[in-house]
DNA sequence: ATGCGTTCGTTAGAAGTTGTAACGCACGGT
DNA sequence: ACCGTGCGTTACAACTTCTAACGAACGCAT
């Protein structure tokens, strides 16, 4: 009987197998978007006729799947790295940034365009906590937050917290993690889907900007 | 020989069934998705074979181009109706959040992950714009804006403001009307998306904190 | 070393898609 | 009343995902 972490010669090969299908999607991915994502040619990239793919991934979906979930784990592990390194919340943010323009359709994977329909899978949860925990700790590590920070929904989150999963922080904290993530991924977002291509000012720099300003006023 | 508008009885049919097919599109979309959408489902739908609607579209790519011009002038019509009843900028996000909560695909066909080749034709570019100087001429009539209101960012926008199309704001503004767009974009695009829904607070209270924020610091 | 079972890759095929080609028919302007 | 333009049809090509059945190779156990 085959254990989870097991090493027998077969699952090495297959696990290697998977690695290079899902390497050849985020190829596709990012040159053609992730619905143009072809199981056939990527099949015979890998000079194995299509239906072979089936002994790997059951459907196209669950590939897709797989594909998010080592984007959530890239993302977690990138942003735990730098974090580790200390990098406070200016060096995540930068981070951040990075590995989004590395890729962008990974990204967009993540945080673009949901099928109406999907439901993703618990253990991407996991990973999706852990990444804000990791956003949420560098917030939490800027100021002091004084009294002067109160916000009518910091104290409206106060009730409504339990996303942070028991995190210790204040509540004005969650509202500023909540504006954080709000505000890059806006800048981000739009850069990506390349709605400032036309209007020749550096997107690095309204992305510096915001985040400025995000440092500055840590209402 | 036909004119541009002219209004035989032939080209009112194909307007009408140009209507009625971009129609059925827009409930595909809003049920499964841009990328779910078929041509064959649509033909069937209307009862007529699949080839037909090639008389209408040139493609799926073509039709699919409609429908990002029909959300482009929809929101610039909604937008624009509410400044012309005298909405101002909160009005203005008002009316852009309730856009996009009437249809999110709709809202993500346009903000929402790009198909990497994919180049917008000419004339959405003109409604972009309509769009955002509706934004841009609510951003201007909010502040006198005193010179505290002075960043680098704007300064540098300073000696980048083509995309402004000549509009006579001062820097600041511009820079604000980006903050704007982007936060706005950042709290609409990530409630859109779901990312926002375990979290059991209310995404309208997100969003009206972060236009509270945005018309307090003005910044 | 020699089975034997699991797993892999194959081909064949079903059901779906976009898109083209060729064929009538019916509508509308002259 | 005619006649051309445009519309809808069927047939087909080329693609997609995905299932089914078959054969071969691989590895574990004896």
């Amino acid at each position: 009987m085959a254990r989870a972490g097991a090493d027998t010669p077969r699952e090495r090969y297959r696990a290697q197998v998977r690695a290079e299908i899902t390497e050849r999607a985020w190829e596709q991915i990012a040159t053609a978007g992730a619905s143009a994502l072809s199981l056939n040619a990527i099949a015979k990239q890998m000079g194995m006729s299509g239906p072979a793919l089936y002994r790997y991934f059951a459907s196209r979906d669950d590939l897709i799947t797989e594909l998010v979930r080592e984007a959530y784990r890239s993302l977690a592990d990138t942003l735990r790295t730098a974090a580790a390194a200390g990098a406070d919340l200016a060096g995540l943010a930068g981070a951040l940034r990075g590995w989004a323009l590395a890729d962008p359709q990974r990204y967009l994977l993540i945080y673009g365009t949901p099928v109406p329909g999907y439901r993703a899978p618990e253990d991407v949860t996991v990973v999706s906590n852990e990444i804000m925990t990791t956003l949420l700790d560098a917030c939490a590590a800027l100021a002091p937050a004084g009294p002067a920070a109160a916000t009518p929904f910091g104290a409206y989150l106060e009730e409504h917290r339990d996303w942070a999963g028991g995190h210790p922080a204040p509540s004005e904290v969650l509202h500023r993690f909540l504006t954080v993530w709000t505000r890059l991924h806006g800048v981000l977002s739009l850069e990506l889907a390349g709605h400032f291509a036309g209007m020749g000012f550096d997107p690095a720099r309204l992305f510096a900007a915001e985040l400025e300003e995000l440092l500055a006023h840590r209402a």
